[in-house]
DNA sequence: GATTTGTTTTAGCTTTCACTTAAATAAGCA
DNA sequence: TGCTTATTTAAGTGAAAGCTAAAACAAATC
């Protein structure tokens, strides 16, 4: 009845269990999020984000511009958030606009806001 | 005076530099929160953060017990973590006991909002 | 001082990631 | 219809991630 991998005299099997029906209660919640975190913490990806927020909604040409990459290379992180449903796209004739979608801002707005700056607090005076 | 990669018809030369100042002035924060949330964006680290936030301290012992790994690799994990500055290490004889950096807390509080399970709100009534 | 215990470190291996380049769609426009 | 433009997709590549197994450390204990 101890735990399997170690002996160790203050080894508390009780602890042990409690701890795993904890996580197993969140486990989903818990794998959800960290799949969308995988998705952020990415620097790219999270400019991509960051901008999005800032901006309401950029098409792959501008981002690519702004974040002087590979058409490319952008296309392929917008479809990852897409695929996570971070972000939603819209097609506008042969435009295709991307948005943050407004289900994770919830939990995208309060990483927003350990970041310095909010677009009306730091334009030039 | 065009955008480099991008000839479209609506390029914005002007929102574009605009969007890479904006870029610009928080790319050092931008850079460490994604540094932060791709320590975080592993199953794995995220479950062991979530295990140090509702219990304070484990030992990498514990840890692995709960999580049913191998000792290693849930060291390696926690080295990065405590690389990443995410968490603090306390040696007691030869057990060290891990602990969430407070400085991180704020961050990593609204996190776990998200998440069903506070240990107060879901224990068996 | 030798052994046990808790933990880290190293090396090797497999998988995944992010990018580049080139080709494929698909929607205007001549 | 053919060409341009905005974007995606596919294939290939180098680098990084995460795990296992084995060795190395360091603090007790015998």
């Amino acid at each position: 009845m101890k735990s399997p991998s170690c002996i160790r005299v203050f080894a508390d099997t009780r602890h042990i269990e409690h701890c795993q029906q904890l996580l197993t209660a969140v486990a989903p919640d818990l794998r959800a999020l960290a799949a969308l975190l995988n998705l952020a913490g990415n620097e790219v990806r999270l400019k991509i984000l960051f901008l999005l927020h800032e901006e309401q909604k950029l098409c792959v040409c501008d981002i690519a511009d702004v974040l002087n990459m590979n058409v490319s290379a952008v296309s392929q992180h917008l479809r990852k958030l897409k695929d996570g449903g971070v972000v939603g796209a819209d097609k506008v004739g042969q435009t295709i606009f991307y948005y943050l979608q407004p289900a994770h801002l919830p939990l995208l707005k309060p990483l927003f806001a350990t970041i310095a700056a909010s677009p009306l607090t730091k334009l030039p005076q």
